[in-house]
DNA sequence: ACAGTCGATGGCAGTTACTGACATCGACTG
DNA sequence: CAGTCGATGTCAGTAACTGCCATCGACTGT
């Protein structure tokens, strides 16, 4: 028999999500997570730096993806292209449940730190992005740049992914800006 | 005679470059930037919504001049050609100073809560280039990726232009960067 | 079986970011 | 000259986080 129930951070994280979603991220306190989830304060801030970063437990997991499915693209596409099978392949393995990414995407729009914290997280993937590129023989600043706008595609496809009805996937609207952004930035 | 001395604002915002630069953010409460201003805390927090807002005091007024900027380009011009001619105009308009900007760069990328800051302005920015794009005719999600393409080029031109001995203009960097883009986005 | 170690947790005190309520007092206005 | 206004000061309070030490079931070696 264990000392402890076991998962604590799977607990905090669905507590937290949930006072988040009922009461708003402001007029929630570490404390009130942790006695969700039959923890202490003191505990929360052992498994999270702050407060956002709950919301945020699994982004490291999803960077990992990216980059390995980055990496396994042959190297004999284009960045732009590798990019993109990238993005399809990531769309389909992690983001198949769309109310809930939409319920999480709500909490995280109704917060400004929370905003915050997600753009940061974006730009520790481009970060991670432009490395893989580096590794793949992409001279900066075409790493950057193809990362960025990758994320870019990311970014304005999830989006419209949120905020369409859920029948459509999201490697439909990471397509679709894709190919925006390539008519764009070709000066149509 | 005056009961205050003039330029609260600016005196806090020199305090607080200063002391972040001296000894890190972090290690600066918001009592000591305001003591250094001869203001009390409470003031600091009556002219600043948090710590870090401080460093980011004319972030508006950039925004405001890259949205007048771009509503001022012509309507015959595609929407990457205006973004590219508002960045260059802007580059010229606010970004002179080498050292200064290098020195204020460097007191940002030193702390999380800073960059996180930083790329919430960004964001802002973006959103606010996309409301002029819709204003000019351009449907989305055109307008957002144009957006969001023009804060590209300024965050990889901008970071090459920090980097660089100060020498070339940002403009430079900013043209080598959409130059950049439009490479990699046409599959180059 | 027993001693020692380990790891996740609890308890508690302390600092700092930020907020609300109220007071102050020179400048301006009629 | 009375009244108002606006930028500031004072003070008390909440909540985010941190450091330090204690607890105690599980595991490990003998």
């Amino acid at each position: 028999m264990s000392r402890w129930q076991p998962n604590a951070r799977g607990r905090l994280e669905q507590a937290a999500l949930e006072l988040f979603a009922e009461r708003g991220f402001e007029q929630t306190t570490a404390a009130q997570i942790a006695e969700r989830a039959g923890l202490t304060e003191r505990t929360f801030f052992r498994h999270y730096a702050d407060k956002r970063e709950v919301l945020f437990g699994q982004a490291h997991l999803l960077e990992q993806a990216f980059v390995d499915t980055l990496t396994g693209v042959p190297e004999s596409a284009a960045p732009i292209d590798a990019l993109a099978s990238t993005l399809e392949t990531i769309a389909e393995q992690h983001f198949g449940h769309h109310e809930r990414a939409r319920q999480r995407q709500a909490v995280i729009m109704a917060n400004a730190e929370l905003r915050e914290r997600e753009l940061i997280k974006l730009a520790s993937l481009s970060a991670a992005l432009a490395t893989a590129l580096r590794r793949r023989g992409v001279p900066d600043p075409a790493a950057s740049l193809t990362a960025e706008a990758g994320i870019t595609v990311f970014k304005v496809g999830f989006g419209r992914w949120i905020g369409d009805s859920g029948e459509r996937p999201l490697a439909y609207f990471l397509r679709e800006a894709l190919d925006g952004l390539k008519a764009v930035t070709a000066g149509m």
